[in-house]
DNA sequence: ACCTGAACACCGTTCAAGT
DNA sequence: ACCTGAACACCGTTCAAGT
């Protein structure tokens, strides 16, 4: 055996990638093995070795993939709606909806973690900040007066308000009490917040700050 | 061998479970296997599945009791408070820094999945619900007017918005832009989320509703 | 009756050996 | 140069066999 050179190395990282992502979908978190995917693939684990330094980063890839479709589906929902508002509430309903339609998917990119501590590359970590910012000039819209960093803070404040009933919603920790959405937990989220944030800065302003 | 009765079926579950708890806090999640609970007290790992169903139940029983622990701790800071606000602060206070302290307990409360789809037990569930339930007075108190299932909506809102936080901070996710600590991302969501939720409900006693 | 030890079917990762 | 196959050090789970 050996030597077929039947695809590049960059062939074998993409078909791999693909392969992993459709185990994922399909079989949940724990159907993805590095035998698995090479099976799938048609080469053997030790190929797997060859293109990636380790599982970790074949999820990390199959991760950031997720990620961008999940940042394509928040700004697709939100660009109809030009009022910062109505285009928060599409943003967070469109986070909740992706979570729902794609829980393997979600689930891992959130809960992944990297072993012996190693730290994500910053080719991930920025487009998690992507996602992030989506929040900023809606929110900036909504507090013409504030300052850049009291927005930056206000949309991690809401997403990660967000995020965490998307969490508990996939986790199944909320269904307890029957009869609560997880789409109104998290409009019921959004709007006081949102409502709170600009009544403490009309506050701000009227007490000529 | 065989046959030493040094043990109780239930001495043995206790001693797995307090072993499996601190293999957690002392190496992670990943530390935690039956082989080496099984070395930790004694014992081989066949016992282990003498005394337990399966690994999932094991980490079940570790994780009430670190959801014990957790209810505990927010229950005494918020003790001192008898105002709402600053009673719901220092329980989003409290279950952040458990957070923060118990890192891989808390995770694993909140990530462990039941293999094959299983469902948790009822007991662990209602100690989930508990948890929940402690915001639900002070909200009350905050909205005298506010039926039943208003206040148990916001309750279960705020707290998913806190745990949201939790979860990003704890995953390093939330600390990319620096200087913003999720102790000053807790407060500033919910004091807007409470402020908007106080000045929705004035709204609605002024319609007459 | 209680517990062991070995087995089974898996893992991730490495690397000498083949073409 | 590219890929394999087997090995290593682990897993969770089961169960015949020993005392």
């Amino acid at each position: 055996m050996g030597r077929r050179n039947d695809h590049s190395r960059e062939e074998i990282r993409e078909l791999a990638i693909l392969a992993a992502a459709k185990l994922v979908t399909e079989h949940g978190l724990a159907g993805l093995t590095a035998r698995k995917v090479a099976t799938a693939i048609g080469y053997t684990v030790g190929s797997l070795y060859l293109v990636f330094k380790n599982l970790d980063e074949l999820i990390l890839h199959v991760n950031v993939r997720n990620l961008d479709a999940l940042y394509q589906a928040v700004t697709q929902a939100g660009a109809p709606h030009p009022e910062p508002i109505p285009r928060l509430l599409a943003f967070g309903r469109a986070y909740l909806q992706f979570g729902l339609e794609h829980t393997d998917a979600w689930r891992m990119i959130f809960e992944h973690r990297m072993q012996h501590g190693a730290e994500r590359p910053p080719w991930f970590e920025s487009q998690v900040n992507r996602l992030f910012g989506l929040l900023e000039a809606p929110i900036q819209t909504l507090l013409p007066q504030a300052e850049q960093a009291t927005v930056v803070q206000a949309a991690h404040a809401l997403w990660g308000g967000v995020h965490g009933i998307c969490v508990l919603c996939l986790s199944d920790k909320l269904t307890v009490v029957k009869a609560i959405s997880a789409q109104d937990l998290l409009e019921n989220l959004m709007r006081h917040y949102l409502t709170g944030l600009q009544s403490e800065q009309r506050a701000r302003v009227a007490a000529g700050d």
